[in-house]
RNA sequence: GGCGGCGUGGCCGAGUGGCUCAGGCAAGGGUCUGCAAAACCCUCUACCCCGGUUCAAUUCCGGGCGCCGCCU
C-alpha cells in the first residue's frame, strides 16, 4: 500500500471531526497529515484555532502546522508552494498524504493550482484601497474598462476582488479574466480523494457550542494575552480571526465571558453555514458524517484499490 | 383611582394620509483563482384589537387591551 501519486483530503465545517478522522486514517493507512486550515499555519495560535495538540501530532508526522508567524505574509499561492512541497515528500516516503482542514480556497489551490500571476503588491493594494476611498465607485468603473468581463462578475462593492483584478492588469499587463480562463484550475495534482465530513446541523451546532465554551473557559484568553505580549495585537488580521476577536473583547474590557462566548458561538455557526456552501459546490467530493468511520475507511480502502 | 407617554417584522429602531412603507442586528441562501476564520451579494417576517373619519389609515379621531413613568 504505497500509493504512487494518491491523496485524501478530508475536509468540512468547523468542529465537524476532521482532525480526529484524519489521525485515525493516518494511523491505518500509513499516511501523514498535512494542514490546510488557513489559520493553523500561524505559530502561538493553537487554542483558538483548534490546532491538534502536540500529544495528536507525535502520532503520524504533521505538515503545515505552525509555518510562519501572525504578523508574516501567508496566502493561498504560499500554501499551494508549501502543500506540495509536502505532498511530494510524502509520497518520496511511499506515504499517503491526508490533507485536512476547511480552506476551501486553500484546497483548490493545492489541487488544481492558481494562475501564474503576480502576488500582492501591497503598495499598489494601499494606493487603490485610498482611491475607492476618495471616490466610491471608481474601482469598478475602472475595472469595467480594463476588464469588462470580471466586472461583469463582481459586485462594484466587492473590493477585494476588484483590487486584485486591477492589481493583475496593472502588473502583467493583461486583463485577470483572461489568466484565469487560460488557467480555468486545469491543473492536476495527483489523484485526490476528496471526502467532506459533515455531522449534520444539529450536531454540528451542539459541537460549536460546547468547543467555543470550551475556548474561552479554556486557554483562549491566555492565549490571547501572551500573543499580545509577544507584540501581536488586534491590528494584526489574524488576531481578528473568530475567536481571537472575541477574546480580545474580554480582555478589553468591552465584553464578560458569557457574551463573548455567544457571539463566539454564533460567528463560529456562520462560519460553518459559509464552509458548506463552499463545499456544496465541489462536486466530486463525497459526504460523510464523521460517526460513520467505518464508512470513511471503506472509501479510502476503496479508493486506493483501484487501478 | 388620576395624569402623561408608549404599543412597528425574531430583536433593536426610524417614519409616513396613498408612491414595493428607513436602517441595524439575528436568521436563511449564495459568490469566491495570491488577505479566504476574509470580503461581497441576495432573501424573509410589520405597523396591538375594535369602530369611525377619508376616495385611501400603520399614520387622524374614539373606545378597548397591554406596558412604562409620575401622582393620590
Amino acid at each position: 500500500m504505497s500509493p504512487d501519486d494518491r491523496w485524501i483530503v478530508v475536509a468540512g465545517p468547523t468542529a465537524a471531526g476532521k482532525t480526529e478522522v484524519a489521525l485515525r486514517l493516518s494511523e491505518r493507512f500509513g499516511g501523514e497529515i498535512v494542514n490546510a486550515d488557513s489559520r493553523q499555519v500561524y505559530r502561538h495560535m493553537d487554542v483558538g484555532t483548534a490546532k491538534p495538540t502536540l500529544a495528536e501530532r507525535s502520532i503520524v508526522p504533521h505538515h503545515l502546522f505552525d509555518v510562519v508567524d501572525p504578523d508574516e505574509h501567508f496566502d493561498a499561492a504560499c500554501y499551494r508552494d508549501h502543500g506540495r512541497t509536502a505532498l511530494r515528500g510524502i509520497w518520496s516516503r511511499g506515504r499517503l498524504p491526508i490533507v485536512v482542514g476547511g480552506t476551501g480556497l486553500y484546497l483548490r489551490a493545492l489541487s488544481r493550482g492558481l494562475f501564474r500571476g503576480p502576488g500582492a503588491v501591497a503598495a499598489l493594494r494601499r494606493v487603490l484601497e485610498q482611491l475607492e476611498e476618495d471616490h466610491p465607485g471608481m474601482l469598478a468603473r475602472w475595472c469595467r474598462r480594463v476588464d469588462p468581463p470580471i466586472a461583469a462578475r463582481l459586485h462594484p462593492h466587492d473590493r477585494v476582488r476588484l483590487i486584485r483584478a486591477l492589481e493583475v492588469a496593472i502588473t502583467t499587463g493583461e486583463p485577470l479574466s483572461r489568466h484565469q480562463s487560460r488557467h480555468s484550475f486545469g491543473e492536476r495534482l495527483g489523484t485526490v480523494l476528496e471526502i467532506v465530513l459533515h455531522p449534520g446541523d444539529e450536531v454540528l451546532a451542539r459541537k460549536i457550542d460546547a468547543r467555543s465554551r470550551g475556548m474561552l473557559e479554556g486557554g483562549l484568553l491566555d492565549e490571547v494575552r501572551s500573543l499580545r505580549a509577544r507584540g501581536y495585537g488586534p491590528e494584526l488580521r489574524v488576531l481578528r480571526s473568530i475567536g481571537y476577536r472575541e477574546a480580545g473583547r474580554v480582555l478589553d474590557g468591552e465584553w464578560d465571558r458569557d457574551q463573548a462566548i455567544t457571539e463566539l458561538t454564533r460567528s463560529t455557526w456562520r462560519f460553518a453555514r459559509r464552509q458548506l456552501a463552499w463545499f456544496r459546490g465541489e462536486r466530486e467530493a463525497i459526504w460523510i458524517d464523521p460517526v460513520d468511520s467505518d464508512r470513511v475507511a471503506r472509501e479510502v480502502e476503496a479508493f486506493l484499490a483501484r487501478g
